[in-house]
DNA sequence: AATAGGATCAACCGCGAATGT
DNA sequence: CACATTCGCGGTTGATCCTAT
């Protein structure tokens, strides 16, 4: 038995969205939050699937969203993050305050690509096209940790941290660094999935109640919409206060980072 | 002015992961 | 543990806009 649909196709509206329907949206979770979005195209008065919705909100109605056309800030950074993270469009948009996966992805095929093959480079590599091997990936791989903050695992790349970008990771420490405090990069195995947190903008309000998700979106105004440096640490969005293997978490207090 | 072709980007689709029962 | 449901992601499509002829 195949899969059963998200919602029911008949009399749903597909296509451009109206400004009325924008409306109700917008409406909607400013009074009850984000989630639910199977149910919530009833409960807004929406013809249209639940998916729809939240692909509208995310892409286009968020109130943080960044308008306008990228910097060249922005280009290399997203760059950088492709050779590391490859399509990996949601990640990299959690590096980059104000745009969104699709956003990214558009962008990056219509102009990065160009602008990479241009120089002369390999947008799916990031090679030079005539060249086998000329960005050392190790290399890359360390440029972009230490500018993100990535960690590895197997040996997970130690203290101190380096400067943040897009408030990555709020767990901070001071202190200089020399490269024999990172041991044999060799070792190192990327693990992207215990190092990159998620957007420092973004929180999931998935299953929560009715009242949680108006709190939650009252606080999205002060909290996830505030400044890079609002960051917020992986183990307390996930209720893991007191990590110990959570550098944020380890020697701070809890709550305040 | 008409139009063909390219560029852009919002939106859709299918799938896998996460979560619930 | 198995199955169902929901969510989120990445690839793709198609409508619209722009530009060159």
């Amino acid at each position: 038995m195949g899969r059963s649909p998200c919602c029911e196709k008949a009399h749903m509206n597909k296509g451009a969205w109206t400004k009325e329907e924008d409306q109700l949206l917008v409406d909607y979770i400013r009074k009850h939050g984000e989630g639910c979005w199977r149910s919530l195209p009833r409960a807004a008065g929406l013809q249209r699937c639940g998916k729809s919705c939240r692909l509208r909100w995310m892409n286009y109605l968020r109130p943080d969203l960044k308008r306008g056309n990228f910097t060249e800030e922005e280009d290399e950074l997203i760059i950088k993050l492709h050779s590391l993270l490859g399509n990996k469009w949601s990640l990299i948009a959690g590096r980059l305050p104000g745009r969104t996966d699709n956003e990214i992805k558009n962008y990056w095929n219509t102009h990065i690509k160009r602008k990479l093959l241009s120089r002369g480079i390999d947008p799916n590599t990031h090679r030079l096209i005539n060249e086998s091997a000329v960005v050392s990936p190790s290399s890359l791989q360390n440029d972009v940790v230490e500018t993100l903050n990535l960690d590895f695992a197997g040996k997970v790349k130690p203290e101190p941290v380096r400067e943040e970008i897009g408030g990555i990771n709020n767990c901070t420490s001071s202190g200089t660094t020399s490269e024999k405090d990172y041991g044999n990069e060799e070792d190192w195995v990327l693990n992207l999935e215990l190092s990159v947190g998620p957007s420092y903008r973004y929180e999931s309000t998935r299953k929560v109640s009715v009242v949680d998700s108006a709190e939650s979106t009252r606080r999205w105004g002060s909290e996830l919409f505030g400044t890079q440096s609002d960051a917020v640490c992986l183990c307390c969005r996930i209720g893991l206060f007191h990590n110990e293997s959570c550098r944020n978490c380890r020697g701070s207090d809890v709550r305040t980072h």
